[in-house]
DNA sequence: CTAATCCTTCCAGTCACTGGAAGGTCAAGG
DNA sequence: CCTTGACCTTCCAGTGACTGGAAGGATTAG
């Protein structure tokens, strides 16, 4: 099938498949004409990919994940250790919003929000701790 | 003061004051010799950007709190606004990356870690549902 | 035969920097 | 007076993961 069908059938836009094979992550045939031939096991990886993303995985993740999928002779101790450093990213982007957010709504909170100049969110942004 | 001095007074990287000026953040004065003058109004305001910056605004919603700081007439109303909109897209994110959070260490819960290569979390990569 | 749709490549833009090269300026020390 | 080193300047390129668009070739339907 050409690029179109298989941007359907993984649900990736064709230019997306394109940039990924201009990475390295999937390379498939060409047709006489020139244009890229993918078959269905092209697909199921670029439904792999699609997926690995949706998880929150990097390209360069991605690459080692789709790796481990084509390595019938995988250790599952290799996948889980990419799934555990990515968790802890993930932890520690929680947490980070999670204080962003409470200094946020606590600013929000005591913001008259009236037609005055007085703020305490441009305030705090100032460094004006007194108040 | 040069801009090595800004950089120092306002905790951002000289590289980043730079940025800043060429996106038309800040423009500061400039010596006889050429070099960037600082004035203490303007580390006042890249101190100012440095922190709306960690609060999690983008640079052109610094630009416009900025310009709301700047503004001795302004509405409180417009500060909060800003702000607001930014608690709704942390609240959003952290909601998104909750959702990985769980998803992930379920299936990192359920994968053995071993030599083996039946691997739960390869599995979902590969759409496979059955288990 | 033509129009529409698909495909190709290449270039540029996004966001917020960051790194580096090549070169100008300045103050201190020998 | 000269050099060294620290600072400053501009410009160009790269990051991640696409996305948009231009210019042009291929294929299909009517």
């Amino acid at each position: 099938m050409n690029i179109g069908e298989a941007a359907e059938l993984s649900g990736l836009p064709s230019k997306t498949i394109r940039y990924y094979e201009e990475i390295g992550l999937l390379k498939p045939d060409r047709s006489e004409n020139g244009y890229r031939f993918y078959c269905l096991t092209d697909v199921e990886r670029l439904q792999f990919l699609q997926r690995a993303r949706n998880l929150g995985f990097s390209l360069d993740e991605c690459r080692q994940l789709l790796a481990l999928y084509k390595d019938q002779g995988r250790a599952s101790h290799d996948v889980k250790e990419v799934a555990i450093a990515k968790l802890g990213e993930i932890d520690q982007k929680i947490e980070a919003l999670m204080l962003l957010r409470t200094t946020l709504r606590d600013l929000v909170g005591k913001c008259k929000g009236d037609f005055h100049p007085e703020c305490p969110i441009i305030e705090q942004l100032a460094g004006k701790d007194d108040f």
